[in-house]
DNA sequence: TTCTAAACTGAGTGTTCACTTACCTGAACA
DNA sequence: TGTTCAGGTAAGTGAACACTCAGTTTAGAA
């Protein structure tokens, strides 16, 4: 029956770790100390060593990310101009991490519905960020003449809302939604949808 | 100081809509029924009144807008085998109908992540049934030889990625996310870009 | 003008919440 | 081998929760 005794800080990892799915499926106002509690398997106790409050932990949670996260945007293709390696890579990153951290996405979601401050330092620290990233790209392919000139913002936002969107209502509805397509082929579709479009050539 | 006295069924009624912006601030279980009866100006007895829980209340508010909302994909159009026009119209009616019941959105995105059945409910009355009804006018018209051939269900959720997170990212960050557009031009924008891609055609 | 039915209120109810406190336990070093 | 101290628990605390009910108010029929 007795449980492994932890040191501290491998404690508060655990406790850490194990809230971020918790969050996830309730958001914060819906999760309980007590269910925490129970998914780090300690008492309510424990939870209050680590941190001041419920909000202190949840803090913690998305700090951590925003320090660990990687950056999605394909520098080695960027410099290469291959537009469609930068996109597809570009996609695949996105959806892979979506799908890696499920309950982190969910977590996101719900702190941007609920308004917490951490949720502004996550959109300007991952989103605006790939966004402007993608939209100077576009802008500088476009100036060279290799992209036909559209207002960059609005279709950096519109290309990364097909993979955002796409991965987010696979996580959402998981199971049911229609028209999954292996990680790879899904980045590789909405590339070259996003650069060639669906029209044939004329002539073609 | 004394409100209007109200029949029953204008009282309801007025819950109801008062009702829309609460839970859309705060999710269903971050949400009081005594901030729903403050928002309504009433006690917290009339909302026992009328509802017997508060979940009933949420429940009626997905039921009624199910019932009430039309089909935002455009049949005169696809009728003509106008496709810019068929993507221009859905992606504008879908960013309408986002923009103008903001409090509604996020009550959706709510009940989505906290799983409501409602939530699945209204992924078949409206999700999946835009998803493929645009799937199937793609699929015509790719055996029509108008469209080249791609996977007919991701490419629909594709377009109806750029247009849903363009909007969801303006409603959940308001003010705060560049390149905005006036409704009509973003939603010709993703439709040109969906068809024509943004590559230049060979020899331009 | 009186009566009544329905709108409406405010002071409850038991329960659950975030958080505290007093105490227990066992590994490691003196 | 005994003391210490960090890891850990269980039984609380007041506040806030969803929900109830006894009672008050008022529009409109009689």
């Amino acid at each position: 029956m007795s449980r492994a005794r932890l040191t501290g800080e491998e404690r508060r990892e655990q406790i850490l770790e194990s809230a971020v799915a918790v969050f996830g499926r309730r958001g914060f106002e819906g999760t309980t100390t007590r269910a925490l509690a129970r998914e780090a398997g300690v008492s309510e106790g424990m939870i209050f060593r680590f941190f001041p409050d419920k909000a202190a932990l949840y803090r913690a949670i998305i700090d951590r990310f925003i320090a660990s996260s990687g950056d999605p945007f394909p520098r080695g293709a960027a410099a290469a101009q291959d537009d469609e390696a930068v996109l597809a890579a570009l996609a695949e990153n996105l959806i892979r991490d979506m799908e890696q951290e499920p309950g982190f996405v969910r977590l996101l979601l719900y702190s941007a519905l609920e308004e917490h401050d951490l949720s502004r330092l996550f959109l300007e620290a991952r989103i605006l960020k790939v966004t402007r990233t993608l939209a100077r790209y576009l802008a500088r392919r476009m100036e060279d003449g290799a992209l036909r000139p559209v207002p960059p913002l609005p279709a950096a936002r519109a290309f990364l809302g097909m993979a955002c969107h796409y991965a987010l209502m696979n996580n959402l509805y998981t199971g049911t939604m229609p028209g999954r397509m292996p990680r790879a082929g899904a980045a590789r579709l909405v590339a070259s949808l996003f650069l060639g479009g669906l029209q044939e050539k004329a002539g073609a």
